[in-house]
DNA sequence: TCTAATTAGTTCATATATGAATAATTCATA
DNA sequence: TATGAATTATTCATATATGAACTAATTAGA
């Protein structure tokens, strides 16, 4: 009989429990939310992406990013530009504040990821990684064969 | 260079993504979210929790718990009785109609429960389990060797 | 036995999640 | 080219998360 703390959505939960706030205190420290910190992580690598492209990348609600990005902007880290071409679109834009903020932030988490991958080894992290995706992959045609 | 989605944070956020709406579905079928669903399953198998054991199993942060606590009470799902002994204490009931509830649900869930396991082999389970744990166990004395 | 420290539950302010609905815009096509 | 379908960002109502603070009750100790 599975017991309710062996199912898998309270394993995972659980480890997100334990695994936050090792980040979460940076995040504090420069006075960011899990989530703000998503947004402008995601900006790191991108240029400006569209909110729509954010909800995808971050998981993060297009509700819940509406007030994230309302706050980023009132912080001066992130800019809104409307698009020329589809005045749908709404480009995000990091800020230089943001960019500054990113620069000092990103070698602190990739440290704190650093720290956490030395707990396993290579070939245990792609086991890993191979077996929750067999868990959590979508069931699209699951009903086939 | 770690990508941001290959982080342990996103790839547990992403897998409960994944994982929930198979889940969701039942709950909402049945007027509970997520959590209302954590709580009255804990109190399937004691007879009564206080609010901090409850808090402890499910991970709900206590001030959350109060408002969940408050609804199920409200659906009439719970009772809320203060214990004689320690007046600080106040013991969580399910009533009649919680037991019903959860009489008809947990075969349910333990089918989708299953469908998940089906994935994946038992020595599978227990190596995710496993390197899982390791990925996420608390930082006690590892500061030591 | 009286006070300081603890504990359980709660409140408060702010931020986010969830699902439904909406406004503005663009697209497909009759 | 007018019109309905689709898309993007947003708003709304309700529920929950987070950290600080607070109240009532209990306990530890001088």
């Amino acid at each position: 009989m599975p017991k309710f703390l062996d199912s898998l959505p309270m394993i995972l939960s659980r480890s997100l429990d334990r695994v936050m706030p090792s980040y979460r205190r940076l995040f504090q420290a420069n006075d960011l939310t899990d989530q703000q910190w998503r947004v402008l992580r995601t900006l790191w690598e991108k240029q400006h992406l569209t909110s729509a492209q954010i909800s995808q990348i971050t998981l993060l609600p297009p509700p819940s990013l509406v007030g994230i990005l309302d706050r980023l902007e009132k912080k001066n880290l992130i800019g809104r530009l409307r698009s020329t071409e589809d005045r749908r679109h709404i480009h995000i834009i990091p800020t230089q504040k943001g960019r500054a903020l990113m620069e000092h932030m990103m070698p602190i988490v990739e440290r704190i990821h650093d720290d956490f991958m030395q707990r396993v080894t290579a070939a245990e992290w792609d086991e890993f990684n191979r077996i929750l995706n067999k868990l959590s992959e979508p069931t699209k045609k699951r009903n086939l064969a």
